[in-house]
DNA sequence: TGTACATCAGTGAACGCGCGTTCACTGATGTAC
DNA sequence: TGTACATCAGTGAACGCGCGTTCACTGATGTAC
């Protein structure tokens, strides 16, 4: 353990770990810099050894989610190969799992206001994400027939927004809003009923 | 001007129009009573003459933007009929629209953290404003052919899904997330796709 | 029409609170000799 | 191996701030006679 050193540890870590938990059950809003520090088992100055601020720490959880969710999504796109549909298909459902499997994350990412473009890195590694599904729809284009051809980077959007749609309100709870089915079958049957207006699913399966 | 009486004339309006500007470009926590307070001319106390505090202030904007809602789905609904695709199709457009001309009710809505079953009266009309998109999809759900026939639930669920995705991604810009295309076209490309998926346009329009 | 009175919308001062951030410091850890 | 020193992670007190909310009040408006 030489990274153990110190007084604490790794604080590091440890702040966004008590971030993490802060942001997934109480908003980004209702996340403060000293309920973190407590939380960690330190005091509210200590954060800035490692955190230029409260929105630093934001940032770094967010650029930490995307890594991940990038990770999620490439991981998902191999899993698929070599079909295109079962790639495709694959990282749709990763959407959601992640956002299940990460809320503090995913809140981080797609709740908080931090902008994409705060730093290089950040902008770098939410790029990355993306072209995960751009690039899973792009190799499922070349299955559809020409001139119903929209650009790939449409039906990636769609896909996105669906995905994210049914998170937002259906799975991550929008307090109140009940859910007609569990979010995993509503995205999996959008999915499926998309693909076959694409053509890339006969229609009678 | 009856209603226009005392000191300031109306000011439960007049706070709640200075909210929603508050609100729209600061986000539901950026937003504060006492700031809200003083766009209306008026000291942060008055505020209580009128609400029990903050959040009944939040729920009121929340309400009076289902209210909107609800009834600018069912004059898109009305305006398609006696077409059930067009109705269905209308509604989808009156999503986006809303989110758009009204941005402060739509995050209050949304994105504010404000339980739909907060008061009888929220819930009843956020219930309306659902109850609309469902008639519309029952309705178009007859012309599928038996045995293809998903839920109606289910496929409002779709649209309604991809329509908050694509407010919340690409038109509400999360912060420097460039969108690909223009909103309106991605929904409207996203349904038309879909309802093709569902057998309700022909394959080679 | 004029006067006395009741109502109640908005005031202004005050409250306790927790926030993010700064600063000079301290004392445990790591390192050089 | 032992000692002197440098480093720097975390402390603790303090700051200024704006928040939501309360309270006794005031004074303009509406009403009864």
């Amino acid at each position: 353990m030489s990274k153990r050193g110190y007084h604490h540890g790794n604080l590091r870590e440890a702040l966004v770990d008590a971030a993490l938990v802060l942001i997934e059950d109480k908003g980004p809003n209702g996340f403060t810099l000293s309920e973190a520090a407590k939380q960690a088992g330190v005091t509210p100055a200590a954060v800035y050894r490692h955190f230029a601020g409260r929105d630093d720490l934001i940032a770094e959880i967010a650029q930490q989610g995307y890594g991940i969710f990038a990770d999620l999504m490439e991981y998902a796109f191999q899993s698929g190969q070599p079909s295109a549909l079962a790639s495709f298909e694959a990282t749709g459902r990763a959407y959601l799992a992640f956002a299940r499997k990460y809320p503090g994350h995913y809140v981080a990412m797609f709740e908080s206001g931090i902008s994409i473009n705060r730093t290089p890195e950040l902008a770098h590694v939410a790029t990355r994400a993306a072209d995960v599904l751009e690039r899973a729809a792009a190799q499922l284009s070349e299955h559809i027939p020409e001139g119903h051809r929209p650009p790939p980077q449409m039906f990636s959007a769609h896909i996105w927004a669906m995905s994210h749609g049914v998170v937002e309100l259906y799975a991550r709870g929008s307090p109140g809003r009940k859910s007609p089915f569990p979010p995993e079958d509503l995205l999996e049957t959008g999915i499926g009923i998309y693909l076959r207006g694409l053509g890339l699913i006969s229609p009678d399966k």
